[in-house]
DNA sequence: CGACTTGTTGATGTATCTCAAATCGCGTGG
DNA sequence: CCACGCGATTTGAGATACATCAACAAGTCG
């Protein structure tokens, strides 16, 4: 079963799994959060998702992993093994639907949004990932925030000035947000 | 089963279902070919998987449609009712798993690669879905390759001729790709 | 063989990237 | 508690890739 198996820990930047390794397992975000992304040959770097606590990652029949995943701060992770609990992909369903939907979702994002818009996206979603919606902190540093939204730390960084200067949002250090018109946020991901 | 089923049949342009529409199927490319996309509400589209024979497409769980799917060309489409079999999803499963694959695929040319590199990427992947790799048709509009690109038509037909100036595509007539230089191709989309 | 749609090419505009510098924020140690 | 130092973030100026607008050419179909 999956909640008999421990938790491992992983620190900051610790590698959950890497590219290439062999692949195998279904992994959990039990506390903090994980990166997974995939680094093109010149060095750009796309990261496809933010799992937080709940989410599961990691999922994908192929022998090796073509993604690496990351610890975020602080970590705690549960995994099952597919190969020895075959069966436990059943439950593993929604999870998968889950995350591929996200991933579309993304898609929408990154293809159809300009850059305010990718960033006004981006608040909202980590704002539905955080206990109070309107103000919370940012786990990851802006090179992160850039890599998931195609675009440069700079254009991030100028956007949510943008926002910023337009009162939607405030801005509380480096990694504090609040939300503070949240309706005209979510309208401007339409 | 499946394979019981009647093939319904589609003209081009014809929707197999529409985004708001009530779920509840899984459907099968038999012949031709499906777009899956959807609308933001400026008009911008985003084209989040072309599908081809053999591919399941519209497999999700929640109770209606985010997307729509249309047929391109005369297409033959096989489709199971969930409700009545919820046992089918279990064979779903490794066609969610590569619904979800090719939408990270995506991710990672539409937020991280140039003009040039998406059309390669994008001739690549449809040379895989032909018959004859390095000579082959294209079954949809320039429009439906912006879309699925992020990009605007002018944009993919400037990126074509770029290849057909570097020698590695030669193009035949408005929809007929011949890779000259499939190695090329392929280094371009690292 | 025209009318219409689809695709290409050209000229210009603009959002985002790139390169560079200033500033902020945060941990450390005096 | 405050000064220091360093990485993270912001801001600025200039370059560039892609979008936009407009005209032209090529296919397609009656």
């Amino acid at each position: 079963m999956v909640d008999a198996r421990p938790i491992s820990s992983f620190v900051d930047g610790e590698s959950i799994y890497s590219s290439g390794e062999r692949a195998g397992q279904a992994y959990r975000v039990e506390f903090g959060a994980v990166r997974v992304y995939r680094v093109l040959a010149n060095g750009r770097r796309q990261i496809l998702a933010f799992h937080f606590g709940g989410s599961w990652f990691g999922l994908q029949n192929e022998s090796q992993h073509r993604s690496t995943a990351e610890a975020i701060g602080v970590t705690g992770v549960k995994s099952i093994n597919l190969q020895e609990n075959p069966h436990a992909w059943q439950g593993l369903l929604p999870a998968v639907l889950e995350n591929f939907l996200s991933s579309q979702e993304h898609q929408l994002v990154i293809g159809r949004q300009s850059a305010v818009e990718r960033v006004a996206a981006f608040l909202l979603e980590m704002s539905q990932h955080s206990a109070h919606s309107h103000r919370f902190e940012l786990f990851m540093p802006r090179m992160d925030v850039a890599d998931y939204l195609g675009l440069t730390i700079e254009t991030v960084s100028r956007s949510l000035t943008k926002l910023k200067n337009k009162g939607i949002i405030r801005l509380h250090g480096a990694r504090g947000i609040e939300i503070v018109e949240y309706g005209v946020l979510q309208r401007l991901c339409l």
